[in-house]
RNA sequence: GCCCAGAUAGCUCAGCCGGCAGAGCACAUCCUUGGUAAGGAUGAGGUCACGGGUUCGAAUCCCGUUCUGGGCUCCA
């Protein structure tokens, strides 16, 4: 089954920042990130190794030369907490995007005025420049010194990388340590030159971090830092920070008016007028671009019998994840996907191949029991909707169908002047069905890819074990990466799990391919992520107030609204007029807050010539367009879905 | 769900040593009728998230709950 939505892979988080979390409502399980994605027929840089293993742990994360200063600093680091923390236990600290982090267990929470004086101390031992030194000493001698410095959790990476080589039957390596000043740290390195090599840094945030990633073991205290070469640098990427808080879709959304959350719902959207008109466009954009493809729009009931759930299999592993409700001692429960339902359309009256391909679309209400620590905005929600699909077709109909969905993909994301970056995901180790039919689809899809022109990855065995996928990321205006939605050829769920069938022309009965794609994903989510995308300011064919005119005096008042009406006539349709009394300057800082499009400025000269000022967001300004000109040029851009 | 932090007017926040609940913006009324990002005056607006406790007295201290945020884990 497709994966319906919130599910939020993030593909890499920049320390301190809020990292990409939207996933696509068909996102699935496995989307879980690699930070390093290799392109196809290129060498990785670095083998990514599995998470929580001893291996990963002992990797510094030193795969670029300024990650050496950012693993160093998360040493001095650790020696400024031991310093202020006898008897701290270091987890591990490795160097990241941005920065590094360090991990400890402590006798108590650390605090904001904490991370002052650890970085006080820091700095003492930056100023001290104590020569880093690597120190190789015998296994036994090494695991040595961690016991005897109550260093519990380094003692345990050393016993699972002896547990693994006595496994392999190879000698152990020797140990090695860095050392700088009083602090020694269990460590592969590579490491600066010494302390005083260190660039200006900053400590960001103390944050909770399972040992291992393992939500059984202890939950550590883990600081975040960030470190660069020039003050520069730390500057600017400080300042990004502060630039990514002021794009926040939450934020915008409470400055624009465009939604609420209340903790009468926790994680669903109280659309207001101005965000359900965004909403509203975009689905409506996408309906007319399905009308265009052949869709037919279904409704299916949000609430849905225990039964059909075991049919599908969520019952058993996505229960707890479920909305549930008694019904006369039956249980119910609210949707988290469509794609069960569709199938009893299908399956409503026999289907002839030449039925196909049957494209269902639906706008269903959905809603995942996401834990409450996960919500986020609208990013990460329990209650959404997706521009859903299902599209059942003949097995020898898939390339015509993908090379329809590229099509959809590369026309829907340029109405946002997006470039969509697509990864397609293989068949994963313990995958449903047939490995030859997994390949011969594989090599449809891939081909497809090819032709499409559009910029594309591979990650092996990254497919949805019952289909291969197609994913679909975007990168924002400040680079992050987004996932928004998924596509995926499914040969085995649907059409077997449901049986669903059609007959041939020879007479007799074949299962269809059901093709489960979504474009934008969540529209949620989707919303938020254009919202920190455009910072707000949403190109005029979606914009929520796409024009304001603005009478300079009352008597203008009149002509105002005449031009609004003309405006509408030509096909804006969001169009307001600043009647207040407020003095032009003012309304034009309103609307400029409100990132409004188009500021229609009349006064005096222009009501005479039947002709307005304008003045776009961005501040530049066009004497005397006469208000014919000015509906058909306005009305052309939205009409266009232009992004500038 | 877990760790940490937070919740005061519609918004942004001050108040945090326990002693009459504050500012700016927004809003209302009035004055002002203007030329490309803030004209002026007056006024209204608060169960200090919710529930308990300590105290003569709690926005303030303590406990619990809810929600929000930063992370972790999860994400059909």
């Amino acid at each position: 089954m497709k994966a319906g939505g919130t599910a939020g892979g993030r593909t890499s988080r920049p320390v301190g920042t809020r990292g990409p979390v939207i996933l696509g409502s068909e996102a699935m399980a496995d989307d879980q990130a690699g930070a390093a994605v290799a392109a196809e027929d290129e060498e990785p840089e670095f083998e990514a190794p599995e998470r929580g293993s001893a291996d990963e742990l002992l990797d510094a994360g030193a795969h670029a030369p300024i990650d050496a200063m950012r693993h160093s600093t998360a040493h001095v680091m650790a020696e400024a907490v031991l310093d202020l923390f006898p008897g701290a236990r270091l987890g591990i600290g490795p160097a990241i995007e941005n920065g590094f982090y360090y991990d400890f267990e402590l006798p108590r929470p650390l605090t904001p005025a904490d991370l002052e004086s650890i970085e006080a101390r820091m700095r003492e031992s930056i100023a001290a420049d104590h020569p880093f030194v690597r120190r190789e000493v015998p296994f036994e001698e090494g695991r040595a010194l961690e016991v005897g410095a109550g260093q519990a959790f380094k003692v345990e990476i050393l016993d699972d990388l002896a547990a693994k080589a006595a496994e392999a039957g190879t000698p152990m390596p020797p140990t090695t340590f860095y050392e700088h000043g009083p602090f020694r740290d269990l460590c592969k390195g590579p490491h600066v030159e010494s302390t005083g090599r260190i660039g200006p840094f900053k400590l960001l945030a103390v944050a909770g971090a399972y040992w291992r990633g393992d939500e059984k073991r202890p939950m550590l205290q883990r600081i975040y830092g960030t470190v660069w070469e020039t003050q520069a640098d730390l500057d600017q990427f400080l300042w990004r920070r502060e630039e990514a808080k002021k794009r926040d879709h939450r934020k915008l959304g409470v400055q624009l008016d465009l939604f609420s959350f209340h903790d009468v719902s926790p994680g669903a959207a109280f659309w207001h007028p101005k965000g359900w008109r965004l909403y509203q466009t975009l689905r409506d954009a996408m309906r007319e671009l399905q009308d265009r493809r052949g869709y037919q729009e279904i409704y299916t009931p949000p609430l849905v019998h225990q039964k059909l759930w075991e049919r599908s299999g969520h019952w058993e592993h996505y229960r707890d994840g479920m909305y549930l409700v008694d019904v006369e001692d039956q249980w119910f429960s609210l949707k988290p996907m469509n794609c069960p339902e569709s199938s009893f359309i299908y399956r409503s009256r026999l289907r002839s191949y030449r039925d196909l391909p049957l494209r269902l679309s639906e706008y269903g209400v959905l809603h995942r029991n996401e834990l409450s620590g996960v919500l986020s905005g609208l990013t990460r929600v329990r209650h959404f909707v997706t521009d859903d699909a299902h599209i059942f077709v003949r097995p020898d109909q898939i390339a015509a169908e993908i090379e329809g969905l590229m099509g959809e993909i590369r026309e829907s994301y340029s109405w946002f002047g997006l470039e969509p970056t697509l990864t397609f995901g293989t068949r994963p180790d313990k995958a449903l069905g047939d490995p030859a039919i997994w390949e011969e689809t594989e090599a449809i899809m891939r081909a497809e890819l090819e032709r499409s022109g559009l910029q594309y990855r591979v990650k092996p065995g990254d497919g949805a074990f019952y289909a291969p996928k197609i994913d679909i990321q975007i990168t924002d205006a400040l680079g992050r990466e987004w996932q928004t939605a998924t596509i995926q050829v499914d040969r085995v769920m649907l059409p077997e799990r449901f049986d669903l069938t059609y007959i041939d022309e020879a007479g007799t009965q074949q299962r269809p391919v059901a093709i489960h794609r979504a474009i934008y994903g969540s529209l949620e989510r989707f919303i938020g992520v254009l919202t920190e995308h455009f910072a707000g300011a949403f190109p005029l064919w979606c914009a929520p107030v796409q024009a304001v005119v603005i009478p300079i005096a009352d008597r203008h008042a009149d002509a105002a609204r005449e031009l609004a009406d003309a405006l509408k006539a030509g096909g804006l349709r969001f169009v307001e007029v600043d009647d207040s009394d407020n003095r032009m300057q003012n309304k034009i800082r309103l609307a400029q807050g409100q990132k409004v499009p188009y500021m229609l400025i009349l006064g005096d000269r222009e009501v005479e010539a039947r002709t307005a000022s304008v003045r776009r967001r961005d501040g530049s300004q066009e004497q005397g367009v006469a208000w014919a000109d000015l509906a058909a040029r306005l009305g052309a851009e939205a009409r266009e879905r232009r992004v500038a």
